[in-house]
DNA sequence: CCACAATGATCGATGCTATCAACCGCAAGA
DNA sequence: TCTTGCGGTTGATAGCATCGATCATTGTGG
């Protein structure tokens, strides 16, 4: 399923998502039809799970991006859970081993805005804030996949 | 620029960028011609900046997802950057406030994989490694951002 | 060894889609 | 008021997606 025209597939959808299944038949030496086909497999095997546009958060109105490292206390995991879900601005959440730590990431408009929302996580556990300076590597995929 | 339908259009083409031109007229009571005038603009803004095909990393063979918190060396900066572009299994990487510290997502085949990447780092920086459990939420943007 | 699915490709026809040009209406400024 | 520019519509056209028919290849059972 994952032979080598897959992977020159999903390697063209990861630089563009919106290139037509005409053009991914040139760049693999197949039909359209063919790559149609391919690809309506990777996606109901699982394996392609969607397309998304990506965008430049700060232009949008958001230019403040940090990372809070959550070490929520025993008894609150179930309400702090639910507490992340209430806010809009977690742009990601990753649970992590040690501590019921989680990592959340925030997109934000202003500090003040950060900190009413650090407010909030403080009573559920403790966090540590780190803002985000810059983001020098954001593949989806490892490179070793194209290789 | 900004407006009520740019924000439905990036929030259809954040939950299914190849959806058509004509498609996205419908949802937005635009024309076709309207809808790829205004993307044009979003992208030449600099405010859409891709369209990425996401995949499932554990089906692609790499079952193991590990986030790594790297306090450098402060001699050490340039070749710890150096080092983590040569990382294939560098997925993301954000540069974050706090003793020269970068967390650093790596995508693995395998434990002993990930172990020989750790022994690499830690000549250069101290290093956190948290295993990635599960990722409870993964936006591109806020939900205020379609508010 | 030969039939015979099953798979995965191509090809051709058809309806949709993207794209371009021409045109229109409205709002801001001279 | 005139006009200029922006953002929209419409219609034509070329290209694309999609479907069915067909064909080659491969692996399997008689």
């Amino acid at each position: 399923m994952i032979d080598a025209i897959n992977r020159k597939i999903i390697a063209a959808l990861q630089q563009n998502a919106r290139i037509s299944y005409a053009e991914l038949g040139k760049r693999v030496h197949l039909s359209a039809p063919a790559v149609a086909e391919r690809i309506r497999k990777l996606e109901s095997a699982g394996i392609i799970t969607g397309y998304r546009v990506k965008v430049d958060l700060d232009k949008l109105g958001y230019p403040i991006l940090a990372m809070v490292q959550c070490k929520v206390y025993r008894t609150k995991e179930r309400e702090f859970k639910a507490l992340l879900l209430s806010y809009d601005e977690v742009v990601e959440c990753i649970n992590v081993t040690g501590e019921q730590a989680f990592l959340v990431k925030l997109a934000v408009e202003s500090l003040s805005q950060l900190d009413a929302i650090l407010e909030a996580f403080i009573d559920l556990s403790d966090t540590n804030t780190m803002m985000i300076l810059s983001t020098p590597v954001d593949r989806a995929l490892p490179e070793t996949f194209f290789k």
